[in-house]
RNA sequence: GGGCGCUUAGCUCAGUUGGUUAGAGCAUUACCUUCACACGGUAGGGGUCACUGGUCCGAGUCCAGUAGCGCCCACCA
C-alpha cells in the first residue's frame, strides 16, 4: 500500500543512483537514430544557480524523452576549466596563507589548482545530479583534462599554419597594481567625477578656410587623459564634418613635443561632443588603437608595466606616476599657453574587480585568431538552414555580430589554463616555433637552425595560456575524443540540439559554430535553443551582490527536484526571460502530490477488484460515453506532446501534460469511475491512461513518475520509466474497435458543462449542495436523449439528484433551466426560494436578453454582414439568436412562475 | 548611437495561419473537512488585450504612428 503522502527526498535519494549505476543514461554508439546534446560546461569553480537549472531541465526534457522515443541518446556532462575564476580561487586561499602566486613559482601554482580541482571541483557536477539530470557520467569531460588539451594544442597548431592565428599588438585592460591583463568583464564601470581639458594644436602653414571654433592658429581638442597627449599621433574628425574638411589631411603640432601629427577623417568621431575633434593615441585608448589601425599609425607606449610614464612620454615625464605626470603635464600645458579651458565632466572609469586599481588600457603583444575566414562559412550555415536557430529571430542577431566580427584576442597572463603551443629560441623573440609538442617544437628548432644539438633548454615556451573559450568552442569535439577518430565522434557528430541562453551565443555558439565547421567539416549541431534568462521577481538578473538568488538547491529542499523541473518548465517561454519567485514552485509542488493521491486511488480500487494494471486493454467493449473521453483525451495529450516538444515547446508540452492529468484524468474521470456502472472496466481504463500519463510526465518529473509507475507494479524491480516507451496515441483499429470520435468527446464535453450548470443552478436559488433535487433535461434531439439515457445513472450521481428525467418533450417546463449544447437542464425548486427575489432578478436578465436579440436581429439584418460573412458565421449567429429566443421564452415562463 | 524585444485579469504569463463567449496558475469571494488529495473540491468575481489611426464583413492577432518598459552591442575623447 502506498504511504498517505509522497517523500520526494526518499524518491530522489533512492532513484538517482539507481539510475545512474544502471547504466541508464548510457548508450554506446551503433544502434538506432543517434540524438546527442552536450551540456553547456558550467564553471568548474561554479555552484549551481536557477540559470543552470532552467537551462539542464529543458535539456533534460528533451533527452529523456528521445529516449523514451528510441533514440540513441547522448547528453554529454562537463566542466569548463574556467582560467581567471579558477586561477582566482586558489590565489584567493593562498592569500589566506599570506602567500602569492610568484611565491609558488608557475608549476607549483599550477599543481596546486589541479590539487583544488581534485578536492572542489566536483560541486557542480554532484549538484547536477540532485536535479536529475540524465547525463552519461561515464563520459564526462573537463576542458582541461589530456583528451581536450591535446584537441586544443592540434587546432592552434593547424590555425597556426594556416596562417588564421598570428600575434600582434592589442589594446589590453591592465591592471598595473595587479601586473596582469583583465578580462572585459573583470573591469567594473564607476562613474567619476573628472574633467575635461581643453587643448589647443597648433595648425602647420596656413589655417585658412578653417571655420568654426578655430582661428588660424590652432584647432582645439577635448581630452579626460591629458597625461596621454605625448602618445599622439594623430588628431581626428568626423568625415561628414563642414566645419573641418578644410583641415583634413593638414598637420599639427603636437604641444610640449612639437612633433607634427596628421589630422585624419573617421567616423568614430561624434560631431557633437567637445570640440569634435579628438586626439588620437592608439597604445593607451581601445577606439584610437582601432582608428589607428585604420589609417596606419605609428603606436606609441609611454607607459611601462606599473603606470609610470616611461622615456618616450618624454624625458621631463620619465619615472612619474600617471597620475602625478597628468598635473604636471597639465601645468605645463598652461604654461605654454596650450591649455584653453578646463570643464568639469563626468564619465565611466574602469577599475581592476580585485585591488580597484584604475585600470589602463595598454598595448601589448597577443595572439589572435583571424575570424572572417572563420565566420563566412559559419554565417552561410544558418543561412542554408543547415543550422537552425530556435527561436529564429536570435538568427539575426547572430548574423549581426558575424557580419561584423573582429579578430580574437586569445592569449591571456595567466598560469591556469592551455599553455600557448608557440616556443622561442632563447633570447630571439621572433625565432618561433608552434608544435602540438614541445618535441615536435625542438625538431622544427633544429631543421631552421640547422643546429642538431639544440636540446630543450634552448627553448622557451610563450607564457602565455589560452583563452577559456578556446577550448571551449571544441568542445562537441574534443569531448568525443578528436583529433583520434572515435566511435562516439563518428557516431553523436554532429550533435543534434544546443540548449543555451542568450547572453553566450557570442562568446559561445558563434566560435563552436566556427571550429565545427572548420575541423570537423560540419556544423556541430543542427538546432540552436536559445532560452531567456532566470530573473527575480522584480525582473532582476539574480546575481550575489544583490542578494537576491534563489538557490535551486534550497528549492529541491523545500520542494523537490521533481517540483523545480516542472516549474520552470510551466513558467518558461523561449520567448522571453523568465521571472521566479519562491512561490512559483508551488505549482510543481501541488501536482507531484496530485499525483500521488490520483495513484493511491488507483491502487485502492484495482486491489479492491483484483485489477492488473499492466492488463492490455485490447479486449474490452461497450465502452461508455466517459470512458471514450478519457481515452480519446490520452489520445490527443499523446499527440500534442509529441508535437510541442518536436517544437521546443517546451511549456506548451508541461501545460498539456498538467492539463490531461489533472482536469482530464483526476477532476473528469476519476469522478466518474467513482460511481461507474462497470467498475472494473472503468478502471482498466484508468489503468492504461495513467499509464500514459504517467510517461508522458516523466521527462518533466523524472522521480515521482518512476516511484509511482513501481509502486502500482506497471514495472517490475530493474525496470525503469526512463526506458519504456513514450505513449503514442491509439491506432485508428482501436480507435474505431472502441468507438472513439470526436462526437462522442464533444458529447461528454458538454454532458459535463450540464453538470456545471445544474450545480450552478442550485448556487443561484441556494439550494444545499447536499441536498437531493429533481432534474428535467430537455435534450435537443431524439438522438442525444439516447446517450444521455445511458448515462443517467451517473448524471444523477453527479447532480446529486433523487431523479434525472431525460425528454424532448417541448411541452412547457416551468423551472428554472440553463441552455447548453445538448439542451437545457432544468432543476424543480420544489418551492424553497424566494418568489418576490427571484421575479426581479428574471425581470433584470429579461431586459439583458431582449437587448442581445434586438442587436443580434438587426447584425442579421445586414445585407452586409450576410453577403460577406462565411456562411458558418451567419449560421452561428442565427442559431445564436435562436437559441437567446429560446432562453427568452423560458424566463417568460419563469417570471410567471414567480409572479 | 546601432540592434532586438516587451505592454493581455491584482500578480506571473499563454493565446499557433485574423473567425462563435480572450485562457492558465497564483491571489481573491462563498460553500464544502464527502471514504485519493485542504499541497484538495465545487461555484463565483475580476480584462475598453498600452494608446491612436488604418486594412477587413470581422483585429488581442496584420500595417503605420505615439507613449512607457527592458535587454544586448558600442560606448562620448
Amino acid at each position: 500500500m502506498m504511504d498517505k503522502r509522497y517523500d520526494a527526498k526518499a524518491a530522489e535519494a533512492k532513484w538517482y543512483p539507481i539510475w545512474e549505476q544502471s547504466g541508464f543514461f548510457h548508450d554506446e554508439p551503433g544502434k538506432g537514430s543517434p540524438y546527442s546534446v552536450v551540456i553547456p560546461p558550467p564553471n568548474v569553480t561554479g555552484i549551481l544557480h536557477m540559470g543552470h537549472a532552467l537551462n539542464q531541465t529543458i535539456q533534460d526534457v528533451l533527452v529523456r524523452w528521445r529516449r523514451m522515443c528510441g533514440f540513441n541518446t547522448l547528453w554529454l556532462p562537463g566542466t569548463d576549466h574556467a582560467g581567471i575564476a579558477t586561477q582566482n580561487v586558489v590565489e584567493k586561499a593562498l592569500r589566506k596563507e599570506g602567500k602569492r602566486r610568484q611565491d609558488l613559482g608557475r608549476e607549483a601554482f599550477v599543481e596546486r589548482v589541479w590539487e583544488w580541482k581534485r578536492q572542489y571541483g566536483g560541486t557542480i557536477v554532484h549538484q547536477q545530479r540532485m536535479l536529475g539530470n540524465s547525463t552519461d557520467w561515464r563520459r564526462e569531460r573537463f576542458t582541461f583534462d589530456e583528451g581536450c588539451s591535446k584537441a586544443v594544442a592540434k587546432v592552434f597548431t593547424q590555425l597556426y599554419n594556416e596562417g588564421l592565428i598570428y600575434k600582434g599588438n592589442y589594446i589590453v585592460n591592465w591592471c598595473p597594481r595587479c601586473g596582469t591583463a583583465l578580462a572585459n568583464d573583470e573591469v567594473e564601470h564607476e562613474a567619476n567625477h573628472g574633467h575635461l581639458w581643453y587643448v589647443r594644436y597648433p595648425v602647420v602653414g596656413s589655417a585658412a578656410g578653417v571655420k568654426g571654433e578655430l582661428n588660424k592658429d590652432y584647432i582645439m581638442v577635448a581630452t579626460t587623459r591629458p597625461e596621454t597627449l605625448p602618445g599622439d599621433t594623430a588628431v581626428a574628425v568626423n568625415p561628414k564634418d563642414e566645419r573641418f574638411t578644410a583641415i583634413v589631411g593638414k598637420k599639427v603640432i603636437l604641444p610640449l613635443t612639437g612633433r607634427e601629427i596628421p589630422v585624419l577623417a573617421d567616423d568614430y568621431v561624434e560631431k557633437e561632443f567637445g570640440t569634435g575633434i579628438v586626439k588620437i593615441t592608439p597604445a593607451h585608448d581601445p577606439n584610437d588603437f582601432l582608428v589607428g589601425k585604420r589609417h596606419g599609425l605609428e603606436e606609441i607606449n609611454i607607459m611601462n608595466d606599473d603606470g609610470t610614464m616611461n622615456d618616450l612620454a618624454g624625458a621631463k615625464y620619465a619615472g612619474m606616476d600617471r597620475f602625478e605626470c597628468r598635473k604636471v603635464l597639465v601645468e605645463d600645458l598652461e604654461a605654454g599657453g596650450f591649455l584653453d579651458h578646463i570643464e568639469d565632466y563626468d564619465n565611466q572609469v574602469g577599475h581592476c574587480y580585485r585591488c580597484h586599481e584604475v585600470v589602463e588600457s595598454r598595448l601589448s603583444k597577443q595572439w589572435f585568431v583571424k575570424m572572417k575566414p572563420l565566420a563566412e562559412p559559419a554565417v552561410e550555415a544558418v543561412k542554408n538552414g543547415s543550422v537552425r536557430f530556435v527561436p529564429d529571430r536570435w538568427s539575426k542577431i547572430y548574423f549581426n555580430w558575424m557580419n561584423n566580427i573582429q579578430d580574437w584576442c586569445i592569449s591571456r597572463q595567466l598560469w591556469w589554463g592551455h599553455r600557448i603551443p608557440a616556443y622561442y629560441l632563447k633570447g630571439d623573440a621572433e625565432r618561433l616555433f608552434v608544435a602540438e609538442t614541445a618535441e615536435e617544437a625542438l625538431e622544427k628548432a633544429r631543421k631552421a637552425t640547422g643546429n642538431a644539438s639544440l636540446t630543450m633548454a634552448d627553448l622557451e615556451q610563450d607564457p602565455d595560456v589560452l583563452d577559456t573559450w578556446f577550448s571551449s568552442w571544441l568542445w562537441p569535439f574534443s569531448t568525443m575524443g578528436w583529433p583520434e577518430k572515435t566511435a562516439d565522434l563518428d557516431y553523436y557528430y554532429p550533435t543534434t540540439d544546443l540548449v543555451t541562453a542568450q547572453d553566450i551565443i557570442f562568446f559561445w555558439v558563434a566560435r563552436m559554430m566556427m571550429a565545427g565547421i572548420h575541423f570537423m567539416g560540419k556544423p556541430p549541431f543542427s538546432n540552436i535553443v536559445i532560452h531567456g534568462i532566470v530573473r527575480d521577481a522584480q525582473g532582476r538578473k539574480m546575481s550575489k551582490s544583490l542578494g537576491n538568488s534563489l538557490d535551486p538547491l534550497e528549492i529541491i529542499g523545500a520542494y523537490s527536484a521533481d517540483a523545480l523541473r516542472f516549474s520552470l518548465a510551466l513558467i518558461t517561454s523561449l520567448e522571453c526571460d523568465t521571472k521566479v519567485d519562491k512561490s512559483k514552485f508551488e505549482i510543481g509542488r501541488n501536482f507531484a502530490t496530485k499525483i500521488w493521491n490520483a495513484a493511491r486511488f488507483l491502487q485502492m480500487n484495482a486491489e479492491e477488484l483484483g485489477l492488473d494494471v499492466r492488463a492490455p486493454l485490447a479486449g474490452i467493449s461497450g465502452l461508455s460515453s466517459d470512458e471514450k473521453h478519457i481515452l480519446l483525451a490520452a489520445d490527443k495529450a499523446c499527440r500534442k506532446i509529441d508535437d510541442t516538444l518536436s517544437r521546443y515547446r517546451i511549456q506548451d508540452g508541461a501545460l498539456a501534460v498538467y492539463d490531461f492529468f489533472w482536469t482530464q484524468i483526476c477532476d473528469g474521470y476519476v469522478e466518474y469511475a467513482k460511481d461507474a456502472a462497470d467498475k472494473k472496466r472503468a478502471f482498466a481504463i484508468l489503468a492504461d491512461v495513467f499509464w500514459k500519463a504517467l510517461r508522458l510526465l516523466h521527462p518533466y518529473m523524472p522521480f515521482v513518475t518512476e516511484e509511482v509507475a513501481h509502486q502500482l507494479g506497471y514495472l517490475a524491480d530493474g525496470e525503469t520509466i526512463m526506458r519504456a516507451s513514450f505513449p503514442k496515441g491509439y491506432t485508428d483499429e482501436e480507435k474505431s474497435a472502441w468507438g472513439l470520435d470526436e462526437a462522442t468527446y464533444a458529447f461528454v464535453d458538454a454532458k459535463r458543462a450540464m453538470i456545471t450548470d445544474l450545480r450552478a443552478l442550485r448556487g443561484e436559488y441556494k439550494i444545499s449542495p447536499a441536498a437531493f433535487v429533481k432534474v428535467t433535461v430537455q435534450s435537443r434531439d431524439e438522438e442525444t436523449a439516447a446517450l444521455l439515457r445511458a448515462d443517467v445513472e451517473t448524471l444523477k450521481k453527479a447532480m446529486r439528484a433523487e431523479s434525472v428525467e431525460i425528454t424532448t418533450d417541448k411541452a412547457e417546463l416551468a423551472m428554472p433551466g440553463k441552455l447548453g449544447a445538448l439542451g437545457t437542464v432544468y432543476l424543480s425548486l420544489d418551492g424553497l426560494v424566494d418568489k418576490a427575489a427571484e421575479s426581479k432578478r428574471i425581470a433584470g436578465e429579461l431586459k439583458k436578453l431582449e437587448g442581445f436579440i434586438k442587436g443580434a436581429e438587426a447584425k442579421l439584418a445586414n445585407k452586409q454582414f450576410t453577403d460577406h460573412a462565411p456562411a458558418q458565421i451567419v449560421e452561428t449567429a442565427r442559431k445564436q439568436l435562436e437559441e437567446n429566443r429560446q432562453k427568452q421564452a423560458q424566463l417568460q415562463k419563469l417570471a410567471k412562475l414567480f409572479s
